[in-house]
DNA sequence: AGCGTAATGATAACCATTATCATTATTATG
DNA sequence: CATAATAATGATAATGGTTATCATTACGCT
């Protein structure tokens, strides 16, 4: 159980296609755009089956999630609170200290999440300004 | 600008009374509870005055913001996906790497947040027997 | 006391997400 | 192949946390 119907194929291909950061309503708009028929309901759906497939990885920011493509290796995010832009950073050292937090207090790490607030160079600039 | 006024004061007496991790309606519950007379926008308001103060701090999970007593050293949390318990931990070079790491992107930090996922110790035994 | 400003409280509105349910598509099986 | 079983779809209602609205009340100040 778990088919990889034509709608979900579609939301796989686009998020894919590129390393932006989509939440629902833009796969949605995207793929109406692109002249598919999917209702908003079915891209919810779609996207939590294919993230638990592993086929794509989120974010879940304080307004909504952000679906991404999936990436071999983990990284975590930087979000520029000026334009919203999201970087992808990944520190192995965060990794294998968070790991050892962990075992310090027998707690059974299953993830993590670290994002990192700020302003991106462009927006810091502009600021100075 | 800025008031303090006995909700306020009540919702910090409060938060300050325990180092609980807080939603809006369980502020609004205990203080109900505790013979106040709130509003619950009154508390969303005044949790928001609260921190905008530094007063006290908050974390945005994915459902729903907490809010906790402020305190002196800026820590991070580990959430246990079994019972719910909040554990606080502090970790000095994560948060020197972070800064490298922003340095490096020229990013101006501002803020992060690094939540752990899990199991305490407890869950993690109740799950493995 | 009186004025300007901020806060309150009830409630409507918002927005992302999930649930419902009848219909359709896909997969499995005799 | 036919058809039964199961899962997915789509429209829409419902949920839940949070914010906006607005009339009323409280506060701070001269």
């Amino acid at each position: 159980m778990q088919r990889l119907t034509v709608q979900r194929q579609a939301i796989l291909d686009l998020i894919n296609a590129s390393n932006r950061h989509w939440d629902a309503d833009e796969v949605a708009r995207a793929l109406v755009d692109a002249g598919a028929s999917i209702g908003i309901a079915t891209v919810y759906r779609g996207l939590a089956a294919l993230e638990s497939l592993g086929l794509i990885d989120s974010i879940q920011l304080a307004d909504k999630k952000r679906y991404e493509r999936a990436d071999k290796a983990h990284h975590d995010h930087m979000i520029c609170t000026g334009c919203g832009h999201i970087e992808e950073f990944s520190h192995e050292t965060i990794e294998v200290l968070q790991q050892q937090i962990a075992a310090e207090k027998a707690f059974r790490l299953t993830g993590h999440q670290l994002v990192m607030f700020g302003l991106c160079r462009d927006c810091a600039e502009e600021l100075d300004r």
